[in-house]
DNA sequence: TATTGACATTAGAGCAACTCTAAGATGTAG
DNA sequence: CTACATCTTAGAGTTGCTCTAATGTCAATA
C-alpha cells in the first residue's frame, strides 16, 4: 500500500484575541487591527460582539506579513503579495518574482547596514580612546 | 626638535551645491535641504543669492548624520549629538553614551534582519521548486 | 440591580521622515 | 531679451504606524 502524506492543515478556529496576536508576534495591539483593517489577513472572524478572534491560520498570515515587512516591502505590495496566494497557483510566476526580488533587496540592504555598523564601531574606537584620556577630541572622521 | 603631528582640517571652502552633496550622499536633494532646515548641518554657508553652498566640512556632518540615520536614530536624536559635539570636550561621555547604545541597537537590528533573511530563503525555495514543477502549492508555512 | 473595571470597537487626529508641488528668484546661453 | 535650467521657500501629501476619544460588551463586586 502506498504511504500518502496528508497535506498540512493550518488549525483554523479562532482562539486569538488582538492583545494575543500583538503578544505573539511581538507587535503592537494597534498594528495588529491596522494589518487587518487594511486587509493584509484574510477572513478574520469576529465574535457576536464584533470582537476579532485570530486563529493559527490567521497567524501565519500574519508571520508572511511581518516577514515581507521586516525587510521592508511596503503594505501596498504585500497586499497585493496575499491577494495572488489567495488567486491560485495560476499566479506563481508573480508571487515568485516578488520573494526573488525582496531577498536581492534585503541582501543590499542588509550589506549598507554591515557597512554602517563598522562606521559605528570606528566610532565606538574614537569615544573609548576619549574615555581613557588616550586622544583629544578634535573634529576627525570618526566623531 | 619634537615631531608635532598637524590636526587633520578639513576644507571649509564652499564648492558643493544641494544636487552635488545628493549625488555624493546617494541621498535625493529635497532630503539634503530638510537635514540642512532641520539644523543637523550646522554653518552651511550660502550665495549672495541664496544658493547652499556646501563645503567638505559639511560634508563630513552629512556622513555622520547619515551614519545615524542610517542605523535609525531618530532626526532629534541626531540634533542633539550634534549640538552635543559642537559644545566641546565637556560633552565626551554623553556623546559616547549615544554611540555605544546605538551600536548596540544596530547589532539587534542586523540580528533580526538577518533572521527575516532565512524566512526569505526558505519562501525563495519554496517559489523555486514550485517553479521546477517538483511540488504543489499548498497552504505552507513557507508561503 | 447598579455600577465598576477591564477589555473591545471605530473614526479620525497626530507623528516622523521624508517627498513633492507651486510660486517665485536668479543666472546662463542663444 | 527671452528661454530654460536650477535654485529658493512654504506648505501639502504619503506611509506606516501610534494614539485618543467616544462608545459598546461583559463579568464581578457592592
Amino acid at each position: 500500500m502506498k504511504k500518502i502524506k496528508k497535506e498540512t492543515q493550518l488549525d483554523k478556529t479562532p482562539k486569538y484575541t488582538v492583545k494575543d496576536v500583538a503578544k505573539i508576534m511581538n507587535i503592537s495591539a494597534y498594528t495588529v487591527r491596522y494589518y487587518d483593517n487594511e486587509g493584509l489577513i484574510p477572513f478574520v472572524s469576529r465574535t457576536q460582539s464584533n470582537v476579532r478572534m485570530f486563529s493559527d491560520y490567521d497567524l501565519s498570515w500574519f508571520k508572511t506579513v511581518h516577514c515581507l515587512r521586516a525587510t521592508d516591502l511596503s503594505i501596498n505590495d504585500i497586499k497585493n503579495y496575499i491577494n495572488l496566494c489567495l488567486k491560485g497557483n495560476k499566479t506563481i510566476p508573480q508571487r515568485a518574482k516578488i520573494i526573488f526580488d525582496q531577498e536581492k533587496i534585503l541582501k543590499e540592504n542588509l550589506k549598507e547596514l554591515q557597512k554602517q555598523m563598522k562606521v559605528l564601531q570606528m566610532k565606538k574606537k574614537y569615544y573609548t580612546d576619549l574615555l581613557k584620556n588616550k586622544t583629544k577630541d578634535v573634529w576627525n572622521p570618526y566623531k
